[in-house]
DNA sequence: TATATATAGATGCAAATGCATCGACATATG
DNA sequence: CATATGTCGATGCATTTGCATCTATATATA
């Protein structure tokens, strides 16, 4: 069996579509604010419920979605910029421990109102909860 | 009125994480078999369906959302790949003209079963196609 | 017509990504 | 224990992206 009904290539197309509008409006909204990128985020939100011994390196990537050195790299700058704490691993000599810094924590929650009212004029306002929860539960059998 | 829902947040995640991985797949199909980008593809079944005249670059970029510069350089390497033509535009001395060359619709004519094939094994096989036109229809509406 | 403004497309430079591979340590197998 | 294999994370290099700006032409305005 192949050959793909018209209603799949539908829903594909929207999902790219849609998809892509609005993470480049999120993407927007946070940059003309002065916040660093979407993954930043992502990745500051894993390592904040994470807790205080915080995540593998592997182990985030996981969460994020991002290859491994994409993760290496997100992870120099973030140290860089004061976010996060990577410290040597000590179970596993190969390793380290990544942890949110308090600076991180505070451009986390300073980010949130941002975001959020993207999801809120974008998502929030043309969906009734219902209709969203429809859409989540369609998208989580994919 | 601000401070998302459930379900709308649950929305945004399930969206952003399955166009990921279902983009994923496809690209990695494609570059599996040898094949340019999805990219490539839009551009290619855009220029394809705007017959034998083309489409101007800026007509091009509104269809597959890409960038100015993004286009421009996308261009420049189906250009140099044979898979387009691009010339003066006589209306508009500042323009060109893109069109689609042989090259190009046999490259796009064959990409197209591979890319069928992960819609058909992501989307056809997991969703009865009711519930795919309910999700292309919930998503138009964002 | 002369001048200002807007639009089409290209491009230099910096930053980010993808790919392949490396070095270091860990675990399994003889 | 010694060696082979696997996993963790970094990195050199090429490609792609993003940003700002440029050139050229078109359109609007005085």
């Amino acid at each position: 069996m192949n050959e793909i009904d018209h209603a799949t290539e539908a829903a594909w197309t929207a999902l790219m579509t849609k998809s892509r509008v609005l993470l480049e409006a999120v993407e927007s909204s946070l940059k003309s604010a002065g916040y660093p990128p979407l993954a930043w985020y992502d990745a500051l939100l894993e390592l904040e419920k994470a807790g205080p011994d915080g995540l593998r390196p592997f182990e985030l990537k996981d969460r994020i979605l991002l290859p491994q050195y994409g993760t290496s790299r997100l992870l120099d700058r973030m140290v860089k910029a004061g976010l996060v704490d990577r410290r040597d691993c000590s179970e596993d000599g190969r390793g380290q421990n990544i942890s949110i810094s308090e600076k991180g924590k505070s451009v986390r929650r300073a980010m949130w109102p941002i975001y959020e009212r993207v999801l809120s004029e974008r998502i929030g306002a043309k969906l009734k909860p219902k209709d969203a929860a429809q859409l989540a539960t369609l998208l989580s059998r994919l």
